[in-house]
DNA sequence: CCGAAGTGGAACACTAATGTTCCATTTCAG
DNA sequence: CTGAAATGGAACATTAGTGTTCCACTTCGG
């Protein structure tokens, strides 16, 4: 293997820190927005200078913990597998798939920085997929034709939000808050 | 007037630029949720040296932020007068009074110092007439009894929630939005 | 007009977080 | 075992936000 081969075959000890210090990130900022990298660093079990080693500039975390979600996001959109089924079941697949992220995708709304950069701006095929399921939904006559694309889509995730504040502030076991989510999800789209 | 009264008959002036810092606080933390005590103060059109004169630390204004939201919360409940018609009508009309506050509610989820405070930890009169507005609605048949009254003021708020988001990312007039919020609210409480 | 209240702004010290450098130590593959 | 890779930690400079002090300026009621 010849020298320089810098971003593309990390030795195995290497990408298994990276690993370490991302996941840590994550459960850092759920607990604390305005987690510090020294408070990163310690729930990584790691220096603070192997933090800047792997990732050199704060922003340069967040940016990586911000493609991890949208990856993850994409994949679980992809697992629901939008095209089967009537656009409600669909949505309920879906629903329950974004749900076992647990409280990782409340970063979306308790630390700003993380929506920050272009990547979500511009619209994802999860996205697209989802807003035509629910135009598809339309033509079936399985979803109310009030609740337009882009609503159902905040409804979507402003439900997974307080399903997880509703275990986190009520103590509300998880499945019963899932169920809460998809019950109420299907109510307000049903025709 | 004896020297010494000094919270009790304030000048009008001190009043008024009081009022000043607090709104122009709102303001600047909506726009930028880590604003800094030197954008607040440009936004008031006031020296930064004033601001601490009327809350000496940051938290004191943060306080007084906070005091101010919770107070319009109550009054807003208050005019919604949740013991008259049905549940729903009422909740619908609650929806609509909280929907006025604008985006002045979303510092509830982007500021998290703001809900630090004890003042959030116990239940406020508002609460307390909401969920027993839930339980009204249970009894009189008007409300799925699977909407738990916690679980219906998660619901409320994300769907405001949802709806500011709406307006903001979608550029969805606030009357539309609202009218989306009421419907949905009320398609997931029906029995 | 006068004096007190209210204000603005400059200057300062203090703190916390960040980013950098350097060196000693551990780990691990060959 | 040996050297390269990976790490930990101390020390440091830098920056941004905060809180304080002091003085000059405006304003406004009497």
């Amino acid at each position: 293997m010849s020298p320089g081969e810098s971003a593309v075959a990390e030795s195995g000890a290497r990408l298994r820190t990276r690993r370490a210090i991302l996941d840590a990130a994550v459960g850092a900022l759920v607990g604390n927005a305005s987690a510090t990298l020294a408070d990163i660093a310690a729930a990584a079990n790691v220096g603070r200078t192997t933090v800047h080693r792997y990732f050199p500039e704060r922003s340069d975390l967040i940016d990586a913990v911000s493609a991890h979600l949208l990856e993850r996001i994409e994949a679980a959109t992809e697992r629901a597998k939008l095209d089967a089924g009537t656009a409600p079941e669909a949505l309920s697949r879906l629903c329950q798939e974004f749900f076992e992220f647990g409280d990782l995708f409340t970063l979306c709304f308790t630390v700003p920085e993380l929506m920050a950069g272009p990547a979500w701006e511009e619209e994802t095929d999860g996205d697209r997929a989802l807003l035509r399921l629910v135009e598809r939904g339309h033509h079936e006559g399985t979803i109310d034709r009030e609740m337009e694309p882009r609503w159902v889509q905040q409804l979507l995730w402003s439900l997974l939000f307080s399903g997880w504040s509703h275990v986190r502030d009520n103590g509300v076991p998880k499945h019963h808050a899932l169920s809460l989510c998809l019950r109420s999800l299907a109510k307000a789209l049903a025709p």
